[in-house]
DNA sequence: TAGGTTTGCTTAGAGGTATTAAGTAGACCT
DNA sequence: AGGTCTACTTAATACCTCTAAGCAAACCTA
């Protein structure tokens, strides 16, 4: 009895304060806006006074790191249930529905969407042991994760190694390696071409920078689906 | 003698008090970091003492959105610069100029460059006649009018107005018009694809979005930039 | 069950921020 | 010569992050 229960009582408390707190900065980031995320904000929000809440976090910045990495997390998540939906369908159909996914993930959440790029990457938090890198490492991996199945059971077209610059092909080399070798330099340079347009764009449309413009993303995006479903050499895209 | 300065002698000395507080702010900027930049920060380096600062300035976010404007402006004259240079090239020479001297100015002005983009563009500075938006249309405007003159001079293939979906023949109809008709919807939408891979390369580069995977993205660039003159029809792009 | 430790909070306070208000010395113009 | 405008000043408000010190209750252990 007493051997099933791994958290102690005390442990369980703790996580539930920290769930609140997260909560209560969701909640004011939502609904007044990035600034409105002070310590003191939060702090009244769940209701204890102010360096409280230095119990659970060492600084605002550590803090902020930490929702963050929730909302990858989230993200994430989103993603591979969109892909888990369609556990048996085709690889290209389950990389196309994690995309749609991540835009609509993107497009519900735009506040938590935003924060994840507008806010500086402080120093802290792209030290490869915070909680925040190894979340947005997650959410990295889903699509990653993805084409390396395609690349295994499909191949797709790949520029010849000796084509690229000297500098890009070393860059994808050392890339290549942190991947564990799942794909060689030549996919990793498509897989990364993909990304870069795909999340470029999620990124601009976020931080406005596309409002002269567009109003609505949703077709420019679909366009932009299509082009990659024929990089990667995938089966008509749908819509 | 007298009507010759049509600038008096108060609006000159003005002027320069402007001048130096824009320095001041950029100084802060490059060698501290956005987050230095504050109103007493800025005063206490020009010799004056916080609230005097509001004689220039109604608000901490009216002198960033001046100083930011200023950072546009400053890009776009470099890439009309480089133009100049090749004042008797090609188009899609001048073009490829253009958009390298956009990546130069952000590379060697990170701190600035990332402003532009990560400073989250708060709802008065994105009404449009304020000073900012001015400026980051003028910029925009370097490549649309090289872009118009390739147009005219020698039209890229666009895709049938009929093959685009509803929605985004909607857009590019409107953003014609804003545009004067100086490119037709087809015309416009090649643009706009252009300019939002190459400037959202750019843009996830200086928001840390790709170290990950690259350390240098000039290879990247350049090979986006090759993609752009196929799309655009231009000769080869050089390198 | 008693004692010490750990946890979660409190208030007080230092030093910073943006911004407003009120007052003053001097330049400018009539 | 007198009034207005400009550029600044200091004082004050209300907020911020974060540190320090202290207290009560929960927990663990002897």
């Amino acid at each position: 009895m007493s051997m099933t229960e791994r958290t102690s009582r005390r442990e369980r408390l703790r996580r539930a304060t920290v769930a609140e707190i997260h909560a209560a900065v969701r909640g004011l980031l939502v609904e007044k806006g990035p600034a409105a995320v002070t310590i003191n904000a939060v702090a009244r929000q769940v209701g204890m006074s102010g360096p409280a809440l230095y119990h659970y976090y060492a600084s605002h910045e550590e803090l902020v790191g930490a929702v963050t990495a929730d909302f990858f997390r989230e993200l994430a998540t989103a993603m591979e249930q969109a892909c888990a939906a369609r556990a048996d369908a085709p690889v290209g159909e389950r990389i196309l529905a994690a995309c749609r996914a991540m835009r609509a993930w993107a497009i519900s959440h735009p506040a938590e969407f935003g924060w994840i790029f507008a806010s500086p990457i402080t120093p802290s938090n792209r030290r490869p042991d915070s909680v925040r890198h190894q979340a947005a490492q997650r959410f990295e991996r889903v699509l990653l994760d993805l084409t390396v199945e395609l690349w295994q059971t499909r191949p797709f077209p790949v520029p010849g190694l000796a084509d690229l610059p000297a500098s890009l092909r070393e860059q994808l080399t050392a890339y290549s390696a942190t991947i564990d070798g799942r794909l060689p330099p030549e996919a990793a340079h498509v897989f990364l071409s993909c990304w870069t347009r795909l999340y470029g764009l999620l990124c601009m449309e976020v931080l406005h920078q596309l409002d002269f413009a567009y109003s609505d993303l949703e077709p420019v995006y679909e366009e932009c689906l299509r082009d990659l479903a024929l990089t990667l050499g995938l089966d008509h895209p749908g819509r």
